[in-house]
DNA sequence: AAACGGATTGGCT
DNA sequence: GCCAATCCGTTTC
């Protein structure tokens, strides 16, 4: 079943990031259905995290989508070509947002594997954030979309995964966070492939 | 109006 | 496993 809206203004992001992990993360572009078991997050918990765009309580055109009430899609452009997708949760005026970095292809394969140009037996399909986002189909038109509506959300599907299926490690490419950047705020599925590389256990 | 630099990827060794 | 390409949004002048 789909997550309600009463899901995301969570404020325990953390918990959150975890509980993500097995959720089923669906995408409607031009009638193209597909989604994916969410494999790996990171949890980025706000005003006072040296690694989130809204540290400090930094608020610019791009940011603000983060400070609005959990429930929607933060996308955004890194490295100039990649989209990053995130699920803002918390409440109005707390940014918090939880990167999904690896998803497990669940529906709509062959059009996945036509968006990447490979096949999905190939564990960088959907591996790390921005090929995540692509395989899905989500760009930068999807920053603020509702994650309660019917062109990107997320459903309960029953695929749970316990405390030692779940590896925590300190989040990727941020070591600009200093003491933030150790934290391990980083979560993945024990042993599934779709988990990006760097400190794979 | 212009410079800057990144929550990465993928190709090459 | 390592390293470098690669753009555009954000920031600053």
């Amino acid at each position: 079943m789909k997550l309600d809206a009463a899901y995301y203004p969570n404020d325990n992001v953390v918990w959150l990031a975890k509980d993500l992990l097995g959720k089923v993360l669906y995408t409607n572009v031009n009638n193209s259905i597909t989604a994916g078991i969410i494999v790996e997050t990171e949890a980025y918990f706000g005003i006072e995290d040296k690694a989130s765009h809204a540290y400090g309580g930094r608020r610019t055109n791009r940011t603000e989508t983060m400070y609005c009430m959990g429930g929607i899609a933060y996308v955004y452009l890194c490295y100039g070509m990649h989209n990053l997708f995130n699920v803002v949760s918390s409440v109005d005026g707390d940014p918090h947002a939880i990167l999904i970095r690896a998803i497990e292809p669940l529906v709509g394969i062959d059009i996945i594997e036509e968006r990447r140009k490979m096949v999905s037996t190939k564990a960088s399909i959907s591996s790390g954030p921005g090929s995540a986002a692509k395989a899905l189909g989500i760009d930068r038109s999807f920053n603020a979309k509702i994650l309660t509506g019917d062109e990107i959300w997320i459903e309960d599907q029953n695929i749970k995964y316990t405390e030692q299926d779940i590896v925590a490690t300190p989040r990727v490419g941020i070591a600009y966070a200093q003491e933030h950047a150790l934290l391990p705020l980083r979560f993945f599925v024990k042993g599934n492939k779709y988990v990006s590389k760097p400190n794979k256990i």
